[in-house]
DNA sequence: TAGTTTAACACAATATTTTGTGCTTTGCAA
DNA sequence: TTGCAAAGCACAAAATATTGTGTTAAACTA
């Protein structure tokens, strides 16, 4: 394990646990040469399951990618890890109950979005855009403008409602 | 190491190499109940630096966040992982070179969006909401407006000049 | 600010991992 | 379909990590 400071590839373990709640061993390190000391944190490699995607190749799937796509389109957003965890659950679940073996994504990424409107909807822009694979700006206007007039024909554009 | 098929708490290594590209040891697993294998990483800890935010607090900087919040607004763009490889060393550069030992958040986020802008304008977009925190809506068409009329003046709306 | 929880630190006996070498299998590309 | 690269597999000798116990320092909260 290469010392963060030095660059020495040589360093040894002083003390090492485990970490029950995110199942990893945490360890501590001491670098040979320069003496420093850093953690490190062994983890399970993410786990495979099957995914459907649109051009039929099938692909992993893991809740956790789930949960971290929520979790950067709510970053910085009024929406609680709570309520994040509540979604991630709903769509696990939902995901489960449908599922014989496979899924396909475009049926995952409805779960989410339809989720995540209800939730907020900047982060439901968000989440848009990478998943339907915004190409450019204009795409932007055009989703906002569908689905103002679509989920929300009463709102007006100016209106500043969230603190 | 918790095995992920039967839960048994009880794992052993049956391999372990280095991995240098990404500075981690790669562990094979045997558990001892189910007999199933799986792999597990270890990697460092993320390092901390001192990055003054906006309300005067300090905290951690590591490259790595910020590598990643790039590689979030660029996920599924035409953006390739060398393009953000340089612009984050670039980054990394000019965050040592400007810093004594703490550096704004400010500046940081101007460093990013300076280089995504030349990158990606998606990117920069979705860089631009979280970074800036987008309120609403509203938000989303008052940025791009004022993008397009001073970065871009001459660009349409409807124009889907990317493939 | 006292009380509490978490991280760092130390140490030693025991047990496990590491590492070189090399063969096999699988996935991907030519 | 052939060939290469990466991952899995095996083994054994040597080296290192693990784990219980306990102390101290730091961070957080009531």
């Amino acid at each position: 394990m290469k010392c963060i400071y030095c660059g020495s590839e040589e360093s040894k373990v002083i003390d090492s646990r485990a970490v029950e709640e995110t199942n990893a061993i945490k360890r501590r390190r001491e670098c040979i040469k320069c003496g420093k000391r850093f953690n490190t944190y062994e983890k399970v490699e993410v786990v495979p399951m099957l995914v459907v995607k649109n051009d039929g190749t099938r692909q992993a799937f893991s809740i956790d990618k789930i949960k971290a796509g929520i979790m950067r389109a709510c970053e910085k957003r009024p929406v609680s890890m709570q309520e994040i965890d509540t979604l991630v659950n709903e769509i696990e679940r939902k995901v489960y109950n449908t599922m014989q073996e496979e899924i396909s994504s475009k049926k995952i990424g409805e779960f989410v979005m339809d989720g995540l409107k209800q939730l907020d909807e900047v982060s439901y822009v968000r989440f848009a855009s990478v998943y339907k694979q915004f190409k450019d700006i204009s795409t932007f206007y055009d989703f906002l403008l569908s689905y103002e007039q679509s989920a929300r024909p009463k709102t007006k554009r100016k209106s500043k409602t969230q603190k």
